[in-house]
DNA sequence: ACTTGACCCTCCCATCATGGGAAGGTTTAG
DNA sequence: CTAAACCTTCCCATGATGGGAGGGTCAAGT
């Protein structure tokens, strides 16, 4: 019935008019109906399937992936075995984000503590970032090395 | 005296040609010279320059940061105080990024430890993004806090 | 000398999620 | 009837990185 302006539906659904537009011309929610003047108008399933849209972004899922959560979700025959491997590959994404992320702070911290940090010039940290000779571990090396093995 | 092509300086450097001229459009490094026929001339200084820059980066320096790394760099002036006040405070975005990560990783875990992910379409993955009201702790939910709360 | 392959140049486009803003039409309350 | 508050589409920007097209240049082999 009483279908919602953009903005009313951004309000529930917690997702921005600016979003809503975006996820309509990306696909991830199909084109809703417009009033005569061309308005987008929403109802309350195209709020709730925006309110997913928006906690699967919440837990780092990306648009491709939220792409297969929204049509598992609609699926109502769907084995939940797909939506699990779906979540655990991105949780293992997310855990060597973690990881590369940890290591360079590992990295940064070490040269912090090296550095007396007063008036004067000389700093392990620049140092370090001019050094010739050694390649600390780092995200780039390792994602490089795991290019180059696979 | 020899000055070296682009690929060679990319070779030495580390840094992709395509980011060699990034970083020259994006002011990060000077415009070097040119040969007659308008090809890029390095220097092993341009090059060193240009090696600092990957292993800012690979700590994970972005570039307002790494320009203000390399003016420190040359300033031979420069007091270790302003070196370190930037490195800590990067240091404190990437366990920010990281705590917020976690905090991710966790909730999906809970989420997948929880769901049987045999052939049967009942999913509690699903259903926690289709979830009408509780809104999971979530980093766009605490960087909304942080901005509101400043 | 001439061809060929390996360079180099500058632009443009794409990613991913998000927002800013302009130009112009619509609706609604005063 | 006007002004504010909407709405629309389209373009641009972020940040790091790569792909590719179209076209010029250089070095080595015939």
């Amino acid at each position: 019935m009483a279908g919602m302006n953009i903005s009313c539906a951004a309000q529930l659904s917690g997702v921005s008019a600016k979003m809503i537009r975006h996820y309509e011309s990306a696909g991830l929610i199909p084109a809703v109906a417009r009033t005569a003047a061309g308005y987008r108008s929403y109802t309350p399933e195209d709020v709730h399937r925006l309110a997913f849209i928006r906690r699967a972004r919440a837990v780092g899922f990306g648009t491709p992936e939220i792409r297969q959560l929204l049509s598992l979700w609609q699926n109502r025959q769907r084995p939940a075995r797909d939506v699990k491997r779906l979540a655990v590959e991105h949780l293992q994404q997310l855990q060597e984000r973690i990881a590369d992320l940890e290591a360079i702070a590992d990295t940064l911290s070490h040269l912090i503590s090296h550095c007396r940090g007063d008036g004067r010039p000389d700093c392990p940290i620049l140092d370090s970032l001019a050094a010739e000779d050694p390649e600390p571990e780092t995200r780039s090396n390792r994602a490089r090395r795991r290019q180059a093995s696979k």
